[in-house]
RNA sequence: CGGGGCGUAGCGCAGUUUGGUUUAGCGCGCAGCGUUCGGGACGCUGAGGCCGGUGGUUCAAAUCCACUCGCCCCGACCA
């Protein structure tokens, strides 16, 4: 491709709505254009390197077996509402209607669509296993969009449906996938690591996400690195700090005056936070719920709403909390009658603590349980955090942000069922198709490639993505010599099946530099008059800033041997 | 949905507080000609705007008022 005629205009200045690298890279390099909030075209460099992460994609994926397909985005409403999750996803559906006035949905995701057909083509056991999986676009109206590509309303997504007679077989399954993301985020140049996850709304067992480690990440990851466990932050699990604990005394009244939060109360008596007890109040589906943690901890409100099997869970009103008969400030588990009490387990690892008296201006010291309180339920509701032990290790846990950019889990048979799509075993009995699901973002993963891959001069493309491998530029153009060698070279790179983008521009040497550093094409070819007197050309590495002086003779054979050894 | 910011030429911005000196400007980019050229060259000439939209106030609105649409960021949310 001559540069001259490629579509799409690289920028000089930064665009000014773009705060992540990624996004300004893309839109400087001309790459993408954006049409609205979260919705972008691809212009011809971008879909070069989408083409290339899809086809790294499925070669990965037919290698495990799976099957392409290709589903529709319009879907009856009525497949959502037998799935149940019509509510779940719930402003996030696009909605529309047919000229018949029937309700449809552009696809977010494709559980049910693929879900009936499997069920419609599956009767036995005999039929089972397969994997099937589709490249498609997903619409999904985010309440917001952001970074450039990262978070957008229609994007292309590579997912995959997994369908077994047993929870074995799955797992079976679900490990060569897990294979797979790791080959594919490999191939791509993109350091991804396997963290455990919360499956969402969505149910299921097992789930694990791939992050790339950015600071732009929109998840916040709790990893240890001595044994090198990770997990997203909503489902970390961690070994906290343990509280004093002394023999348990009697329970006092103490006044604490205006001391309410934490903080003062703690500053105000002189003790450390993970003596006292903080109560958090939620509305979880129309009803109140009391937590109650140690006050040197936070709630984990994924964790909650899990352990509750609430549709929805937000902290309660002020009103909500004054009707319930609770002084805020120094409320109290002790004595709390008709609301709900989640206790986290960390109740259980101190003694003697501060607690709400229920009482304006009041607090209770030597607070104990199970002596002066009980929970309705205690499990571990607490959020993970840094300096935390690992539960594996016992190491020292860290935090760092992750962006998502592959999800795998086990569904189970929470579609299945609900949909009907049944097989029946050797007995002859039926059972709900055992399934999992396994998804990319193939955009956003591009754009994590970009995040992880440039410098202040534009993007480094690893050669298995890049939208050409080589760029070739001739300097000073109205050189003959210059020109012919450039023109032959193009000719025979072509011929010789490489991916040439060819800078035939009469641009000054600075402008075609930039330019080619801004593209973060792999290899570089400069040709000038300079180089050519002394019978070379010049090859360089984007990654590399040091260039090579090559014989004109052997330049070839330097081009393929840059390509085998960057080719991932 | 809550908080903040912004809509003026393809891009980046000034002008808006205090309405009139603006025929609405600057830089980049764009077109033509010439000189240049190893890390975003220079000169000359030129094109390009219903100042997001609608309605008001006024002799007069990019500028004041009301409504509205759009975009970005933080939070909530996110199979």
């Amino acid at each position: 491709m001559r540069i001259s005629q490629l579509f799409g205009k690289r920028l000089r200045e930064i665009p000014a709505d773009a705060d992540t690298e990624s996004h300004r890279l893309l839109l400087r390099a001309g790459m993408i254009c954006q049409l609205s909030a979260g919705i972008y075209s691809y212009m011809p460099l971008a879909l070069r390197t989408l083409r290339k992460i899809e086809n790294i994609v499925r070669e990965e994926m037919n290698r495990t077996g799976a099957q392409e397909v290709l589903m529709p985005s319009l879907q009856p409403l009525e497949l959502w509402q037998k799935s149940g999750r019509e509510t779940a996803m719930g402003q996030t559906l696009f909605r529309l209607q047919d000229r018949k006035e029937r309700d449809l949905v552009l696809g977010p995701t494709h559980e049910e669509v693929v879900t009936d057909m499997a069920g419609r083509n599956v009767q036995s056991y005999r039929d089972l296993p397969f994997t099937l999986y589709q490249i498609q676009t997903k619409m999904r109206d985010e309440p917001r969009p952001r970074g450039g590509l990262i978070r957008v309303r229609e994007f292309t997504m590579k997912d995959a449906y997994s369908f077994h007679a047993s929870e074995a077989d799955l797992d079976s399954t679900y490990k060569q996938i897990v294979q797979a993301y790791r080959n594919i985020y490999r191939r791509c140049g993109l350091p991804a690591i396997m963290i455990e996850a919360d499956s969402g709304a969505i149910g299921g067992k097992d789930s694990q996400e791939f992050m790339a480690i950015t600071d732009i990440g929109e998840d916040e990851i709790i990893i240890c690195d001595s044994c090198g466990a990770g997990a997203n932050v909503e489902k970390a699990c961690s070994i906290k700090l343990k509280a004093p604990c002394n023999p348990v005394q009697d329970m006092e009244e103490i006044a604490t005056f205006e001391h309410k939060t934490i903080e003062q109360l703690t500053a105000f008596l002189k003790i450390s936070s993970s003596q006292t007890l903080k109560a958090v109040f939620y509305h979880a589906d129309e009803t109140m719920v009391f937590a109650v943690i140690r006050g040197d901890l936070d709630v984990n409100e994924v964790k909650l709403k899990k352990l509750l099997r609430a549709a929805d869970l937000r902290l309660a009103s002020d009103k909500e909390v004054k009707h319930a008969g609770i002084i805020a400030g120094t409320a109290s588990p002790v004595g709390l009658r008709g609301i709900k009490i989640i206790a986290d387990e960390s109740v259980l690892s101190g003694t003697n603590f501060v607690a709400g008296a229920n009482k304006d201006g009041f607090h209770l010291k030597n607070v104990n349980y199970p002596r002066d309180f009980t929970a309705d339920v205690v499990a571990d509701i607490a959020k993970a955090k840094a300096g935390d032990n690992c539960t594996v290790c016992n190491g020292i846990l860290r935090t760092i942000r992750g962006m998502e950019v592959g999800h795998v889990f086990k569904l189970g048979v929470s579609i299945s069922d609900k949909l009907g799509a049944n097989f029946v075993d050797e007995g002859g009995t039926p059972h709900p198709i055992i399934m999992g699901c396994y998804g990319i973002g193939i955009g956003r993963l591009m754009a994590a490639i970009i995040e992880l891959n440039h410098d202040n001069k534009g993007i480094i493309w690893p050669m298995s993505v890049a939208p050409y491998q080589i760029n070739l530029c001739p300097l000073y153009s109205d050189n003959a010599e210059v020109v012919k060698r450039a023109d032959s070279l193009y000719q025979e790179l072509i011929n010789l099946g490489y991916e040439v983008l060819y800078d035939d521009r009469a641009e000054s040497p600075g402008v075609k530099f930039n330019d080619a550093d801004l593209l973060g094409i792999p290899l570089r070819i400069t040709i000038s008059p300079r180089s050519l007197e002394k019978g070379c050309m010049e090859v360089k590495l984007r990654s590399n800033p040091q260039a090579d002086m090559i014989a004109l003779d052997d330049v070839i054979a330097k081009i393929k041997a840059s390509l085998t050894h960057t080719c991932i």
